[in-house]
DNA sequence: ATGAAAGCGCTAACAC
DNA sequence: GTGTTAGCGCTTTCAT
């Protein structure tokens, strides 16, 4: 059975017996609210320190006060593209003395809306959820108790959220248009999980630019990914086997870009002499690549830092006005794209 | 003000009432404790799902429960070598219904101590400590207090210090007499962090390894790097300017070993012909670098998870015997690592 | 088998 | 400016 945890621990009241004062005043000391004698303060941070008081975070929210704890919802932690969102979020916490729960969902959609209840309801103060799923099924009691939270890297259709992503349709519509511009008129797309906004906005992009452009959308082109490198892979192997493969690819992310590369050394072509490859995101991976992938950046890092400051104004100041931010991208130009030979590829 | 964020949340009491019995009923059928009517425990049940109870953990942990929740200290996210790690962590957790809490330090060694004492008197039924860099200075509390906690990828010199580890003293030894075979006898060594004992055993390995082989140790070839890519990178070009360079170079990680290769290219050198270079972690990164890196395997996720079912183990079953367990490394053979050239390195 | 009541450590009115 | 008091939601004796 568990021990009680807190059975040596030092409380408030210790404190308070060790200051010679009433324990709400070593509390106003400690969270520095109202006026406290400048004399009985001292001594209260005397005997804090000398008895190495630690605040009780649960018992502090209970309370009703501020845990200083925002949860954090996301897939998975594999990826170079949470690391980077996550780093911005951790950054932001740090220097304001939050501290973060973390839940991993691997793709359970089920574990989503079980998770978001259970935070909300438990210690966070606010929370963050990165690439949600399907948002809307289950935000409505958070939005109802007027809970904090932000969305990351998703447009939510609900106007009432708070959302930081990437202007992800303008940014696949540029990619595609690079690779118009050096030629290409077949071009192979590899979506995300198409239940998400940014998987859809790209798709949306891809399409957008060819009909700019005059050229016809042609299904087979699109391959169903998942944002994984395998997907990738896969993709490639589909796209060499129908009848009129393309020249260039557009990979909704830099990993599936990868996937890609690893297949088309296996299929013994060259990129890009026989292909050209775009991804999408920029993590570093993608400058380290043989040969160095072409990608569409989008600002990972400030995603997580500017959804965090987001959240936490918001908790702090409840009653102003917030809106979503929507981020640039830009074209980063390396070594997986380049003009169309005439000789089409094999 | 915070306003009182479980202001509208279902609480214990509310399903008692709803199910017309007293909350101490309910909290018996939660928490599935002595014998309920079954019958009872039905309506309960039903009532609770009616109304989408979800249990307050704060207000649980507070009253001397557990809160499920265990906390995870690390240095940072960013690399691969975490990723490993708390995705085998991660996976324990979710299929024991544990939650995290996440803790990074950034490097800064006050913070540490701050965070332990922090978690282990708030939520957290247990801690996870990754690559802890002075775990003596601060652990002694949580000992005292019988706090159930393991150490990853750390050695510990304290008996009563449960921890999860590979033989890095071994690793290293295998990694360096590779080279030996090879015919390498002027062999650098870039080692992390001194003041992790991983770093140190390493260190100890090369060196051993040395000596088994009646090569002598020179101090000039070891490179105090710190586990970062650009302190690989580093290493080169300290080691290229050196009276009689190594030609071969044994890096403490995988991380440090990438920025050997990436500084190698800058100098215009070839890997494996100019220099032989084998890392240690095999991360993911190491199978698809461009020579691909021959390195010492440790199984990062397993510590992960080895790591964490201890933990929950010793949480469950406190008065059990528990040991350390050392993990076994693998030599990786790839593309890094060659015969010496007899015309040895400009 | 179930209810009543105490208390975990803290915040936030409310008194004085 | 400081003390008193009532909870926050829950677990856990102790009764019944």
């Amino acid at each position: 059975m568990a021990r009680r945890k807190s059975s040596s621990a030092v409380t408030i009241i210790d404190v308070a017996r060790e200051a010679g004062v009433s324990y709400s005043t070593v509390s106003r000391v400690v969270n520095n609210k109202s006026y406290v004698n400048a004399e009985t303060r001292a001594k209260v941070l005397q005997a804090m320190t000398r008895m190495g008081y630690q605040a009780n975070l649960q018992a502090r929210s209970l309370a009703g006060g501020r845990s200083n704890v925002i949860g954090l919802l996301v897939v998975d932690l594999a990826t170079q593209y949470m690391s980077e969102i996550m780093h911005g979020i951790d950054d932001v916490l740090a220097s304001n003395q939050y501290e973060l729960m973390l839940y991993t969902t691997h793709r359970r959609k089920t574990k989503e809306s079980a998770y978001v209840n259970m935070m909300a309801q438990s210690i966070a103060d606010g929370l963050l959820i990165l690439l949600p799923r399907d948002p809307d099924a289950y935000l409505e009691s958070l939005r109802d108790r007027d809970f904090p939270y932000v969305l990351i890297d998703h447009r939510s259709l609900n106007e009432s959220d708070l959302s930081v992503f990437s202007a992800n349709q303008d940014g696949a519509h540029t990619a595609t248009t690079h690779l118009i511009d050096l030629g290409h008129t077949r071009i192979g797309m590899i979506t995300g999980w198409m239940d998400m906004t940014s998987a859809k906005d790209r798709l949306a992009g891809y399409k957008s630019a060819l009909a700019d452009r005059g050229l016809p959308f042609d299904p087979s082109l699109v391959f169903e990914g998942d944002f994984t490198q395998s997907s990738g892979s896969q993709a490639l192997s589909y796209f060499l086997q129908i009848q009129n493969p393309p020249t260039a690819i557009f990979a909704s992310n830099d990993l599936a870009a990868a996937g890609v590369l690893e297949a088309v050394r296996y299929h013994g072509l060259l990129v890009p002499d026989d292909l050209s490859v775009i991804g999408f995101d920029d993590i570093p991976l993608a400058a380290t690549l043989n040969p160095a992938l072409t990608t569409m950046r989008q600002p990972l890092h400030e995603m997580g830092s500017i959804a965090t400051q987001l959240l936490l104004n918001r908790i702090d100041e409840p009653d102003e006005r917030y809106s979503s931010i929507v981020l640039p991208t830009e074209l980063i130009l390396r070594e997986t794209t380049a003009q169309i030979k005439e000789e089409a590829r094999a």
